[in-house]
RNA sequence: GCCGAAGUGGCGGAAUUGGUAGACGCGCUGGAUUCAAAAUCCAGUGGUAGCAAUACCGUGUGGGUUCGAUUCCCACCUUCGGUACCA
C-alpha cells in the first residue's frame, strides 16, 4: 500500500472539522496554554510558502503541548482592513468588503489545506462591526481616561476632574500637553463648559491636537512613524512631506518608561526588544533655561528658551544656541536686520521634504536671529541662530550649543565661524569635538572645574535648580502616536462634535458605529477624508440608526468624525478578543480572561517590532490600569520567525548604445534595444555599461553579432548594456537554472522573437538571486502546488527543515524530496505492526528520538528534530522493527509535525479518535546508553578526568565504566582511581 | 555613525556548562533494478598527498587562554537587519 497523501490529508482534514477536534472550551482542569500566530492581512495575492512557516512552528507547538495535557488555545482571524483593498476599491469601485470576504475564503482553503489546529469557531476580523465595536470601546476608554503620573497609572477622567473642582491643576502631576495653563479650583469653576472641555483634551489619553504629521499626498493621509521607510511611505513609496493638520493622537508617551521596564519582564528576543528601546529613546539629562537679551524692538516682551541636554556638564562651553526653524520664538525675538534672512530660511526649510532633509545631513546650513540669551551662570550674552539639524519635534526643539563636546554643533561654529571654547582638560578639539563622557575633566566652567563628568553633572543640575534655570530630565524620542487615516477602510471614530465643536463619544449601547456606504472611496473635492463623500441617509443605516437619532439635537444634526483609525487599531487587542469572541456585551468576559491570562507564545514577523508590538503592549498596559485585563504585557514568550525568501531568476538583455548613426548626424547616447539575451553564466553579471571593445575581450563570439547588427542598421555600436529583467521562476525548466526557451517566448509578446545566446552544450541559463518573495518579482513558490505534489505534512516537515525558525532563508523545492521519501519510510514501518517485544535497539532508537524531539520543541528547534526523525525511522528499518510498543509511540512524537499521516497510522494500529488527544510518550532514560568519552581535564600533581556517561548509572556502575572505558584506562596507565567523583547530569570526575 | 545578528563542504544546515567538526537532507559519483525512464535500494562524497593503511591541513582573518576552542577573551574584515542630524 502505497503513502497515499492526498486521500489521507483530506480525509483527516474532513474528520477534525466534523469532530470539532480543535474546539477549546474557556474552562478546563487542565493548565492552560495559549499559542496564537499573528494573524494575516487577507491580501489578494493568496498565501505563498513564506507565509505559514511560523503558523507551522506554532501549530507544532499547540499540539505539541495539548499531547502534554494542556487546555490550548490556539485560535486564527484576519487583520482585515487595510490599504490594499481600498486602492483596489478606488481603482475599480469594487467594495472592499466584497474584496475583502473574497481574500479571506481563498486565505482560509490555503490554510485548511496545511492542516492546522486552529480553533476557528473563535476567528475574529478586524473589519467586522462586531469585532471594531470593541475597537471602538477601547477607543471610549482612552479618551476617558488621564495619565496619573503620581500613581503611575491610568485613571478615569472623573477624577480629574473631581481633583479640578477642589483644588485646581497645580497639585497634578499628569502626562498632559506642554501648553496646558495653569489655573485654581475657582478658576476652573468658572470655565464654560467648552472650557473644560478643551482643557481636558490636554489630558485625556486620546485627544485631538494640531500635529505636524507626515502627510503623504499621494496616499491622501497622513502616516505614523513606523509607516515611513527612508523618508517615503512604507506602501508604495510617495513622497511624505510635513504638514500641520488637526488629528486624533495617542499619549502612548505616558507610558513610555512602562514600556522600557516591561521588556525585563517578558521573553521576547533581544533583537527586538533592542529596537522598542532604541524607538522609545530615553535619555537622562537635564532641562535649561536661558533667558533671552531683551531687544530694542520686543516691545518689552521677555522670553526664555528651554533647551534639553544630555550633557549639563558642558554647560560651560555653550557658545551659542540654536533653534529649530520652525520653534516658535524665532518670529518674536529675529531682530528687524536679520528678519529677511530668516524668513528666507525658514521658508526654504519648510519646502523641503522629509526625504529631502534627510538625504542631505551633510550640508550645513542655518541663519543668525540677531538675538542673544544669557548663559544661566555667566551672564554672557549668546547669540541665538536657527539651523535645521535641530528637530522641532524632539526635546524643546532648541538646544544650547557645545561645540568642543559635539560634533554638530562644532560643524556649525567652525561653517558660521562661532567662537568654539574648550572646557575639557588636557584635550586638543582643534580638528573635532571632544564628545567622550568619560577620560577627561572640566576646566575653564567655574564651579565645575577638575569635576568629571558624572560629579560635574550631578553638580550643575544642583545649581541650575538654585537659580531656578533647569533641573534633572528624562526625555524620551517616542512621540504621541497620529491615530487619525484620511482612509474609508478603517474603524469608524466613535465620535461627534458637539455645538460647540467639541468632541463628544457616541453612547456606549450605541456601538458600532458603522461604516456608511460611499460612491467614491476617495477624499472628497473640498479635502475631507472618503467618510465625506457618506450622505446623510447613508451614515442613518438601520445599524446607525440609533446613533443617528441621538445626534440629532434640536433639529441640528451633530457632524460625525470623517477620519478613521489607523491599521494598528484593530491588531491591538485582537489577541485577547479570541478569548471571548462572540461576546456582544463586553469586549471579554471578565471569566474569560482570568481564565486565559495572556498569550503563551506569540509567533510573527519581527517588522512588526516598533509598530504591533509597541501598541499593543501600550493597549494593553491601559487596560490593565483600567482593570480590564489582568497581565500587564499581553504576551509572555515571543519568536520571531524569519523570512522564507525567494530565488528570482534573471535574464540578461543586451542593449547596444549608439554615438554615432552613419546614415544621419551624431546621435549621443541613443539606446539601440535589442531582444537579444545572454545566457547568465557569460562573465556579464551585473546591471552594467562596458565598452564595446571591453566586451569584445570578454568573449570574441559577440564580434560576429555585433558587426552583423551594425552592417544592418548602418551604425556604429560604441557601447553595450545589459538590463537585468526577472523572469517568472516556472519557466525554467524543473528546478534547474536552464530555462525553457518557448514557454519564455509566449511568456511576453515582446519575446516572442528573441534571439537567445546559449551556452555549448545547448541551454540558456538565467542567473538566480535571492530576494524576498514577491508576486512582482516572479519568485512566488505556492504552497497548493506543494501540497498537491508532496501533500501537506512534507511541506510542513520541510519548511521546518529548512533552518532556524528565527533565520530568515531561501526557499529550494528541490530539497522537498528528502522530507517526503521520510515520510514514505515511515509509511512502510506500520502495515507489519504488531505485538513483539522491543529490542534493546529499539527501546534505544525509541528513547533516544523520544528525549531529542522534545528538547528540541521545547527550544523551538524544529529543524533538528526533523532530522532525528529520518534517522529515528532508518534505524527502525535497519531494525526491522514491527513492534507496535515501538511504533505507537513514534507515531505521537511526529504527530504536532505531520499531523494528517499520524492520524492515519494510529487508525491502522488499530485506534479510534484523534492521536492530537493522546499523551505525549514518556522518556525512560534507562534506555539510552550514550557512548563514554574520558578526557584529562587538570595536571596539577593529580589525575583528573571528565568522563561522559548515561545519566542513570549506579555509582558502581560508573565506577566500573571508568575502568573498563578503553581511553580511560590509557589515561589512568595501569593506576587505580583513588576517587570517582560523580557529577548530577553526565559528568564524572575521576581522581586519579 | 550607533544598536543588533551572523560568517562552518558544491548547497540548506548539525555540533553549548569547551571534548571524535561537517549529523540530517539536497546535489554529485558509482552500482543494483529496468527494454528504457521515473521511482526505489546499496556504496562513496571537506581539501591535499597516497593503490592503501595513513598523514597533513581545515569552522571569515590575526592573536590569546587551555591538555583540548566552531564554542571563551582581544583586535580586525565581510554580510545582513534595525535606526539615524535625538542635543
Amino acid at each position: 500500500m502505497n503513502y497515499n497523501f492526498r486521500q489521507i490529508e483530506a480525509k483527516w482534514q474532513q474528520y477534525w472539522t466534523k469532530n470539532q477536534t480543535f474546539k477549546v472550551e474557556n474552562d478546563s482542569d487542565k493548565p492552560k496554554f495559549y499559542a496564537l500566530s499573528m494573524f494575516p492581512y487577507p491580501s489578494g495575492a493568496g498565501l505563498h510558502v513564506g507565509h505559514p512557516l511560523g503558523y507551522i512552528a506554532c501549530d507544532i507547538y499547540a499540539r505539541y503541548k495539548r499531547h502534554k495535557g494542556y487546555n490550548v488555545l490556539h485560535p486564527m482571524g484576519y487583520d482585515s482592513f487595510g490599504l490594499p483593498a481600498e486602492q483596489y476599491a478606488i481603482q475599480t469601485g469594487q467594495h472592499p468588503a466584497i474584496t475583502t470576504e473574497t481574500n479571506i475564503k481563498r486565505y482560509r482553503e490555503q490554510l485548511d489545506q496545511l492542516g492546522f489546529s486552529f480553533d476557528w469557531s473563535r476567528e475574529v476580523r478586524t473589519s467586522s462591526p462586531r469585532y471594531y465595536k470593541w475597537t471602538q470601546w477601547v477607543f471610549i476608554q482612552l479618551f476617558n481616561s488621564w495619565y496619573n503620573n503620581q500613581t503611575d497609572k491610568a485613571e478615569p477622567i472623573e477624577h480629574l476632574t473631581a481633583i479640578f473642582e477642589k483644588e485646581g491643576n497645580k497639585g497634578v502631576n499628569a502626562s498632559c500637553d506642554d501648553d496646558t495653563p495653569v489655573f485654581l479650583a475657582s478658576e476652573w469653576n468658572g470655565f464654560s463648559e467648552k472650557q473644560k472641555q478643551q482643557v481636558l483634551l490636554k489630558y485625556r489619553l486620546t485627544y485631538l491636537a494640531d500635529a505636524e504629521v507626515n502627510w503623504c499626498p499621494a496616499l491622501g493621509t497622513v502616516l505614523a512613524n513606523d509607516e515611513i521607510v527612508n523618508g517615503v511611505s512604507e506602501r508604495g513609496g510617495h513622497t511624505v512631506i510635513r504638514k500641520k493638520m488637526t488629528q486624533w493622537m495617542m499619549r502612548i508617551t505616558a507610558y513610555a518608561q512602562r514600556l522600557l521596564d516591561g521588556l525585563d519582564t517578558i521573553d521576547w528576543p533581544q533583537p527586538l526588544k533592542d529596537s522598542q528601546t532604541n524607538w522609545i529613546g530615553r535619555s537622562e539629562g537635564a532641562s535649561a533655561i536661558f533667558k533671552v537679551i531683551p531687544t530694542a524692538p520686543s516691545n518689552g516682551e521677555s522670553h526664555q528658551i528651554e533647551v534639553f541636554t544630555t550633557r549639563p556638564d558642558t554647560i560651560f562651553g555653550a557658545s551659542f544656541m540654536t533653534l529649530a526653524p520652525e520653534h516658535e520664538l524665532v518670529a518674536k525675538i529675529t531682530t528687524p536686520a536679520q528678519k529677511s534672512e530668516i524668513d528666507a530660511y525658514v521658508e526654504a526649510t519648510s519646502k523641503r521634504s522629509e526625504r529631502e532633509r534627510m538625504a542631505d545631513v551633510k550640508t550645513i546650513s542655518g541663519a543668525f536671529t540677531g538675538a542673544y540669551a544669557e548663559h544661566p551662570f555667566t551672564k554672557a550674552p549668546i547669540p541665538i541662530w536657527i539651523g535645521d539639524y535641530v528637530l522641532a519635534n524632539y526635546g524643546t526643539g532648541a538646544v544650547m550649543a557645545v561645540p568642543c563636546g559635539d560634533q554638530r554643533d562644532y560643524d556649525f561654529a567652525k561653517h558660521f565661524d562661532i567662537d568654539i571654547p574648550n572646557i575639557f582638560d588636557g584635550v586638543d578639539i582643534s580638528e573635532e569635538a571632544f564628545a567622550d563622557k568619560a577620560n577627561t575633566l572640566i576646566a575653564n566652567s567655574d564651579f565645575l572645574n577638575g569635576l568629571a563628568y558624572k560629579e560635574a553633572t550631578r553638580k550643575v543640575i544642583e545649581e541650575l535648580e538654585k537659580i531656578g534655570q533647569g533641573q534633572g530630565k528624562i526625555n524620551y524620542r517616542l512621540r504621541d502616536a497620529v491615530f487619525s487615516r484620511q482612509r474609508y477602510w478603517g474603524e469608524p471614530f466613535p465620535v461627534y462634535y458637539d455645538a460647540d465643536g467639541m468632541p463628544q463619544m457616541i453612547a456606549e449601547e450605541h456601538l458600532p458605529l458603522e461604516l456608511p456606504e460611499v460612491e467614491k472611496y476617495l477624499p472628497t473635492e473640498t479635502g475631507e477624508p472618503p467618510l465625506g463623500n457618506a450622505t446623510d441617509w447613508a451614515w442613518n443605516t438601520e445599524a446607525n440608526k440609533v446613533v443617528a437619532n441621538e445626534l440629532i439635537d434640536h433639529k441640528t444634526v451633530f457632524p460625525l468624525e470623517l477620519n478613521t483609525m489607523p491599521g494598528w487599531a484593530g491588531s491591538s487587542q485582537y489577541f485577547n478578543r479570541y478569548m471571548d469572541p462572540h461576546n456582544a456585551a463586553a469586549i471579554y468576559s471578565r471569566e474569560a480572561i482570568d481564565y486565559w491570562q495572556d498569550v503563551d507564545l506569540y509567533i510573527g514577523g519581527s517588522e512588526h517590532a516598533t509598530g504591533h508590538l509597541l501598541y499593543s503592549r501600550f493597549w494593553q498596559k491601559f487596560l490593565f490600569d483600567r482593570g480590564v485585563a489582568p497581565k500587564d504585557e499581553f504576551a509572555k514568550k515571543l519568536i520571531n520567525q524569519g523570512m522564507i525568501t525567494g530565488t528570482s531568476a534573471f535574464v540578461q538583455r543586451i542593449n547596444f548604445e549608439v554615438d554615432y548613426v552613419k546614415s544621419k548626424s551624431t546621435v549621443i547616447g541613443q539606446t539601440f534595444g535589442s531582444n537579444i539575451f545572454l545566457s547568465a553564466t557569460n562573465k556579464i553579471k551585473e546591471d552594467i555599461v562596458i565598452d564595446k571593445s571591453e566586451l569584445l575581450k570578454l568573449d570574441n563570439s559577440f564580434q560576429g553579432l555585433i558587426e552583423k547588427i551594425e552592417q544592418e542598421n548602418n551604425l556604429e555600436i560604441s557601447r553595450v548594456r545589459f538590463d537585468k529583467i526577472h523572469v517568472d521562476i516556472s519557466l525554467l525548466e524543473g528546478t534547474s537554472d536552464s530555462l525553457n526557451e518557448e514557454a519564455f517566448k509566449k511568456w511576453r509578446p515582446e519575446f516572442n522573437d528573441a534571439i537567445l545566446l546559449k551556452e555549448n552544450d545547448g541551454t540558456f541559463k538565467v542567473q538566480r538571486e535571492i530576494e524576498k518573495m514577491s508576486k512582482s518579482k516572479y519568485n512566488v513558490v505556492n504552497p497548493d502546488q506543494i501540497c498537491e505534489d508532496y501533500g501537506a505534512d512534507s511541506l510542513r516537515l520541510y519548511e521546518m527543515f529548512l533552518g532556524p525558525l528565527e533565520q530568515s532563508k531561501p526557499w529550494n523545492t528541490a530539497g522537498i524530496t528528502g522530507v517526503h521519501g521520510f515520510l514514505k519510510k515511515l509509511w512502510k514501518l506500520y502495515p507489519a505492526v504488531d505485538d513483539s517485544e522491543p529490542t534493546p535497539d529499539n527501546l534505544k532508537t525509541l528513547h533516544k528520538t523520544i528525549k531529542k524531539v522534545e528538547e528540541d520543541i521545547e527550544n523551538f528547534s524544529f529543524n533538528t528534530s526533523v532530522s532525528t526523525f529520518m534517522i529515528c525511522v532508518n534505524e527502525l528499518t535497519a531494525q526491522k522493527c514491527t513492534s507496535k510498543a515501538i511504533l505507537e509511540p513514534l507515531a505521537i512524537l511526529v504527530s504536532p509535525y505531520a499531523p494528517h499521516i499520524a492520524e492515519e497510522l494510529w487508525e491502522i494500529m488499530g485506534h479510534t479518535g484523534s492521536i492530537a488527544n493522546v499523551s505525549f510518550p514518556k522518556l525512560e532514560v534507562k534506555y539510552l546508553v550514550e557512548s563514554t568519552k574520558a578526557y584529562p581535564i587538570s595536571f596539577n600533581g593529580k589525575m583528573r578526568f571528565k568522563l561522559e556517561l548515561p545519566l542513570d548509572m549506579a555509582k558502581a556502575d560508573i565506577e566500573a565504566a571508568v575502568m573498563a572505558h578503553e581511553q580511560t584506562a590509557k589515561y589512568l596507565d595501569g593506576r587505580t582511581p583513588k576517587k570517582v567523583i560523580v557529577v548530577p547530569g553526565k559528568i564524572v570526575n575521576v581522581v586519579g
